[in-house]
DNA sequence: CGTCTATTTGAATGTACTCAAAAGCGGTGG
DNA sequence: CCACCGCTTTTGAGTACATTCAAATAGACG
């Protein structure tokens, strides 16, 4: 459980014993149900979690009631409303498990603890925030340029592991495509 | 010149006069003309700017060779490729002025300097930054859920002075439009 | 004034959507 | 363990929104 974060955060960065032992202290444990909320639009998002199992979806509802993927996340991802965990503002998103999950969840004050004593954690999570920032500014690109058939086969070769395992109306709506095109599409391409 | 960054810096932060030297110090200005370049894709880009007079275009160019259009920039806005401007490496956008142009630019030394000397610029720059993440996270949305005239319609209402002053192309490409569907749009509105 | 580019308009086309129904799949309870 | 229910996915048919292509008009700039 720990020891999968580590090998995560070691890919980027050294962590000797005693910042692994300061990072343990400053995470917990957290089980969702498939189909339980991790965060709802409107709440404060207090946490943010490491996905050690499972998988969780991020979503605003629009106008229509239908589902707005904001994005999908496995093992190995973090997930928060970031800009409500940073500000303590409302968040805008829901999160919620479509499997049942394991994360390890931190708040703010443990997120300052950590950066206190393990300095290069914050190298991390700025890196990471970068990633983000720029997967998001390709995303857009995508959504500007691309076709649907375009976008999905971007999106599947990129994470393969996602698409074989999300419902396809979820994958649909992260690609801003109807789950009936995505289902042809998909037969068009075997 | 100054004072406009200075008056767009004192809606966030306060600013001593002797913050304001610092700031002075660490800025240059920078002129373009109509059609040249702030940045081009593949090379670093060593600066950001502060627009005080003109618009700017930052984009890529995709496979047919159309321009997709990830940001307009007017008075007061923040320009460079965030990216490249934190890491040092290739850009993947190019920004070019689309009106004769004045701007207020630092490099990556230049921010560290006022960093260490005006503690709050930093606060300045991360509440930018979140802003424009989430500004981000809404256009992304706003691609999965709205028709295009529903997108156009909140661009106008989100950026007026935008819509009157960037030809309609531009315009397009940053909805994702085609620029003739966008010259439909704008008739049945009226 | 002439050239070049941007915008508008028209007509035809196409991609992706909606609506409806059938088939598939998974979970639950008898 | 099987039958049933609900939800997801697939398929079909018709439609609509937006695109493409082509040409005319308008506008900007030297």
């Amino acid at each position: 459980m720990f020891e999968f974060l580590f090998e995560n955060l070691s890919k980027t960065i050294f962590l000797s014993e005693s910042d692994k032992k300061i990072i343990s202290q400053n995470f917990k444990q957290k089980k969702l149900l498939k189909r339980q909320f991790f965060l709802q639009e409107g709440n404060i998002s207090f946490h943010t979690g490491f996905v050690t199992k499972g998988c969780l979806k991020t979503y605003t509802i629009d106008n229509n009631g239908n589902e707005l993927i904001y994005q999908i996340s496995i093992e190995g991802w973090w997930v928060t409303d970031l800009f409500s965990f940073l500000t303590g503002l409302p968040a805008m998103y829901n999160i919620e498990a479509i499997e049942n999950c394991e994360m390890l969840i931190m708040d703010l004050a443990n997120r300052e603890e950590i950066f206190k004593n393990v300095p290069q954690f914050e190298r991390y999570m700025r890196l990471m925030l970068e990633n983000n920032y720029i997967a998001n500014q390709r995303r857009l690109n995508s959504m500007l340029g691309g076709t649907a058939e375009e976008r999905y086969l971007t999106f599947t070769n990129k994470y393969p592991e996602i698409s074989n395992r999300v419902p396809l109306k979820t994958i649909a709506s992260y690609l801003g495509i109807a789950p009936e095109s995505l289902s042809r599409i998909r037969r068009n391409i075997k």
